[in-house]
DNA sequence: TTGTTGACCTCTT
DNA sequence: CAAGAGGCCAACA
C-alpha cells in the first residue's frame, strides 16, 4: 500500500507520547531501555527495500515529531551499528538525499538507492511521494 | 558542567 | 516569496 502524503501539519494521532511503550512491543529487539536513538534504528530497519522515508516522518512515529533532527543525529552513528541500518532510505522531507555526504563515497547513498529502483535526479528522489513510506500509515499501531 | 553543534521541520515575521 | 527562530536530544570540547 502506498502512501501519498506527507506527514501532516495537523496533530497526527501517533504524535502522543503514550504511544512509546506500543512502539517498544512492535519493533524488533526487546530490549526495554531503549534509547532514542534505538527506537530511530529499529524504526529505519522496516523501511522496505525499494522504499524510502523521511526524518521528519520517523520522529513523528516515534512520538516527537520535532525530533527530526536527532534523527539525523542517529543515521551520523548508524553506519557502525548492529544489525545494519539502511540509513540511504531516510531522506529529508523533500526527497533530497542530504546525507549523502556522509557515506563512503559521495554516490554510495544514490547507488544504493539505485540498487532498490529508486533514482535520483538532482540529489531529489524521483517520484518520491510514490516511494514515500510512512511508518505510522504502514505500520498499525492501534 | 555548560555550551555548541548537527544527515531536520514548522511556524512566524 | 525569503529569512529567522525555536524545538528536539545526544555527542563532544
Amino acid at each position: 500500500m502506498i502512501s501519498l502524503q506527507f506527514p501532516s501539519r495537523r496533530e497526527p494521532f501517533y504524535s502522543m507520547k503514550s504511544k512509546q511503550d506500543k512502539l517498544k512491543s512492535i519493533l524488533p529487539s526487546g530490549k526495554k531501555d531503549k534509547s532514542f536513538f534505538e527506537l530511530v534504528y529499529d524504526t529505519a530497519r522496516l523501511i522496505p527495500k525499494g522504499r524510502v522515508t523521511s526524518y521528519g516522518a520517523i520522529a513523528a512515529f516515534l512520538g516527537s515529531k520535532m525530533s527530526a533532527r536527532m534523527v539525523g543525529w542517529a543515521m551520523n552513528g548508524a553506519h557502525h551499528v548492529s544489525p545494519s541500518v539502511p540509513a540511504h532510505r531516510v531522506v529529508n522531507r523533500n526527497g533530497m538525499l542530504s546525507g549523502k555526504a556522509h557515506f563512503a563515497t559521495p554516490t554510495q547513498m544514490e547507488e544504493l538507492l539505485a540498487k532498490e529502483k529508486i533514482f535520483v535526479k538532482d540529489d531529489i528522489i524521483i517520484d518520491f511521494q510514490k516511494k514515500f513510506w510512512d511508518p505510522a500509515m504502514e505500520l498499525s499501531i492501534d
